[in-house]
DNA sequence: CGCGTTTGACCTGCGC
DNA sequence: GCGCAGGTCAAACGCG
């Protein structure tokens, strides 16, 4: 990596002695909150790190990474994403490359070319160079690029064989307490149990559960090396709603014999129309009617297979997205894929205290409250994968002539390594309320990721102009040089 | 036969 | 320490 690349800050020693394997919690602050163009490197962990992991030398550690393949397909000209896998814990990390088709985005190497000082921005940003035409497509030459893509892919390595060691140093427990892992919520006025998001999954466990007299059904992703996993459970306030509950993120595309998400925007707007809105009916992957064609009835045990045939008139209720360690504990739902879907409201929370946001009530957050921290851009771009995706799920699967008017504003809370809030109304830097930008799709006009770019530094703005006296967090200092 | 679901058992954390 | 609750496992089962 070249030198203009500030050294993070180093992690305090693992452990004092050799014995505590079970000690990761230095990596909480800084190893799993690396941006996604941001790769571990040895040095950066000191003289520790081999000794931690019980490994030899560094060579180990990358052989260890290579025989750890993934399936996923990598996107064009991205520097060995696929080499990650992770066992329980990749949910928590930014992908080496997101769910994007623009090859220059996530490159770390371009990103530099285009702007020495900023090597730590994240994804946003680098979209908004592309668009703006200043070499965001081009490519570092010869010799520079194949050392910059050889020294990522030997982090890459490193990244996985470390995380690979952490996993299996978590215990069941500790890694079902991750507060790393985000979490999104959704509430959807269904007749059905099961939503269509797209997303191909396998059901692992259904129970009953104390506070509802509904079954909640548990679902993992099937993509090798996803470790999405979500639960679906009908609302026992108001058994009209379905609640689903995803945890973690997705970063692998839908599956290839589904429609690709349609660019979208959720802002409430009358003139908002999909930009490549598929004409219905869609294709979709229902392997089983839904109540209205074989009679699921409000049956319990077993109902676990009950996929929706079709939905009508779902509402989406509200959009709890969480990061934090506290469990929002109001489910979810996602849209239905079918008529008259609507999103009412998101909500977004990837910080430490979570807003426990109640389920179904719409616009959790206040918005004008609390506004205290910065946030790192990568922690933005990690809310903004979470609502991408989320969005984009509901986005695709409803219906084309879906009421989106009826969104609301979106309240975005979040916090920043002290814990402390911050609140900006969506308002305030989704200002002309497009959002199709994040939606990665490679259909979307290319003016929209102007609007990518005008959204990100709405953001910085804002949170700057909220915490004057808020001195950043050591990673974040690089951040904030966004133009 | 393969794949996904079902479902009882098991594991773990937490409160008392 | 015990019981409860949530989450997960995995063998059995069912369907295409």
């Amino acid at each position: 990596m070249e030198a203009k690349k500030t050294p993070p800050p180093p992690p305090p020693p693992p452990s004092q002695s050799t014995t505590s394997t079970n000690d990761f919690s230095f990596f909480d602050d800084f190893f799993f909150e690396k941006p996604p163009n941001e790769l571990v490197e040895v040095g950066d962990f000191g003289p520790y790190l081999y000794e931690w992991l019980g490994i030899d030398d560094e060579d180990a550690v990358v052989e260890a990474a290579v025989q750890t393949p993934v399936n996923h397909p990598p996107p064009p000209s991205s520097p060995t994403p696929s080499s990650i896998i992770l066992e329980s814990s990749e949910a928590a990390l930014p992908p080496p490359v997101p769910n994007s088709q623009n090859s220059s985005e996530y490159n770390p190497a371009i990103a530099n070319n285009n702007n020495t000082t900023t090597t730590k921005t994240a994804g946003h940003k680098r979209r908004a160079e592309s668009v703006a035409g200043d070499g965001g497509n081009g490519s570092v030459a010869g010799d520079e690029a194949d050392d910059e893509n050889n020294n990522i892919k030997n982090r890459l390595k490193l990244r996985a064989a470390t995380m690979a060691k952490i996993a299996a140093t978590l215990t069941m427990n500790q890694r079902r307490s991750d507060n790393n892992v985000p979490k999104f919520a959704f509430l959807t006025e269904s007749e059905e149990e099961y939503l269509e998001d797209g997303y191909r999954w396998r059901k692992y466990g259904q129970k009953m559960v104390r506070h509802s007299p509904f079954p909640r059904s548990y679902y993992r992703c099937t993509a090798i090396g996803c470790n999405v996993k979500k639960r679906v459970e009908r609302s026992p306030d108001d058994p009209t709603h379905v609640m689903t509950t995803y945890e973690g993120l997705h970063y692998h595309g839908l599956p290839p014999e589904l429609p690709p998400p349609r660019p979208f925007s959720i802002y409430s707007s009358d003139s908002i129309v999909p930009i490549t809105a598929p004409k219905p009916p869609f294709p979709r992957r229902v392997k089983t009617g839904c109540s209205c064609c074989r009679g699921v009835g409000g049956g319990d045990g077993g109902s676990g297979s009950a996929r929706a045939g079709h939905q009508v008139n779902n509402t989406i209720a509200s959009v709890n997205v969480e990061n934090g360690a506290i469990d929002s504990g109001d489910g979810s739902a996602r849209a239905g894929n079918h008529a008259n879907n609507s999103v009412t409201s998101v909500n977004v929370n990837t910080g430490a205290n979570a807003c426990g946001g109640g389920s179904g009530v719409s616009g959790v957050n206040d918005a004008g409250s609390e506004r205290s921290a910065a946030i790192p851009t990568y922690v933005y771009d990690r809310q903004m994968q979470f609502v991408e995706q989320a969005v984009a799920s509901l986005q695709s699967y409803s219906a084309p002539n879906a009421p989106m008017s009826d969104v609301t504003p979106m309240d975005v809370i979040t916090d920043n390594h002290d814990q402390s809030f911050m609140d900006v109304d969506y308002e305030d830097f989704f200002g002309d309320g497009s959002f199709s930008d994040f939606a990665s799709t490679s259909s979307a006009p290319a003016g929209e990721d102007l609007v990518g770019k005008k959204i990100g530094t709405g953001l910085l703005e804002d949170i700057l102009n909220f915490s004057p006296s808020m001195a950043p967090h050591p990673h974040d200092q690089q951040q904030f040089l966004w133009p």
